[in-house]
DNA sequence: TGGACTTGTGGGAAAATGTGGGTTATAGTG
DNA sequence: CACTATAACCCACATTTTCCCACAAGTCCA
């Protein structure tokens, strides 16, 4: 399980350098995808083969939409191993997307890593903050 | 699996030089068609022939529908070999359907590669950034 | 408080990749 | 059958990317 929030740096070759408590997990690999709200998600490559096949998988291909969101995943994934110092080159779109610049946020949530700009982060988790009990009620009066 | 997003180029000859990625997946053929959303699709032989015994022959072929999307995939479609280089030359027809320029994308999705112009790309990319969470949301209130 | 270890970052060298161009094979036509 | 035009093939260069070494800062433990 990947826990913890890290601030790490992406030097002028792309290149994050993973969290040292995050090497041993993806020795063997690493996904790195587009994520939802603005940030870059990591995974293991079994984990990624979980997420492809039960949510991407069940888009139809002959709708726009499905196509749109394989677009989406799918151009926006790399999969590579780390090099010996632990660290991992990030495609430029990647970096556009989550409009990345050299003070990043790594943080481990459960079966992935989400990678922030680091302001962006901060405004998130103010976010967060401000919701989380509310949004616990709700889930809570919807029964389970 | 095909994944990432590659800036390439055209040259006069109307060759497209495949990332060095996607080389391997593609050194016994490779099928070039028309796509969907104004591009260029590019198969594997073996993943053609699924796309075209599973997806399109789910297609009436006597409804009107039916025809047209079996003439824009069957008559625009080519099957070759890259030369050392790694490079495909694509049929005219093709290049004027996806209105490429000199400046392409090409794009991994899944079981195919996308070619765009690269502007095309550009705005594509764009519509789905600003959906991709409404379509996650749709999802995750089907059920799971 | 000092030393050894771990961790994060910068930079240099070697390998791989993308693109242009020239040369040979192939086909089409008079 | 010869000539021309088109397409395929391969060589070579320049740029980019990748890999690995080394330094510096921080941390932990004795």
């Amino acid at each position: 399980m990947l826990l913890g929030e890290y601030e790490h740096t992406i030097d002028d070759k792309n290149r994050l350098t993973l969290p040292a408590k995050f090497r041993r997990a993806f020795e063997d690999g690493i996904v790195v995808t587009r994520g939802l709200d603005g940030c870059i998600y990591a995974w293991t490559p079994e984990a990624w083969a979980h997420y492809r096949d039960s949510t991407l998988a069940t888009l139809h291909p002959l709708s726009q939409q499905g196509r749109r969101m394989h677009r989406h995943f799918f151009s926006g994934a790399s999969e590579t191993t780390p090099d010996r110092q632990g660290r991992v080159s990030i495609p430029p779109a990647l970096l556009a997307h989550a409009k990345l610049g050299r003070d990043v946020v790594v943080a481990g949530v459960n079966d992935r890593l989400e990678i922030w700009d680091r302001a962006a982060w901060k405004r998130e988790l103010a976010e967060v903050e401000g919701s989380a009990e509310d949004v616990a009620e709700r889930l809570a009066a919807q029964g389970s």
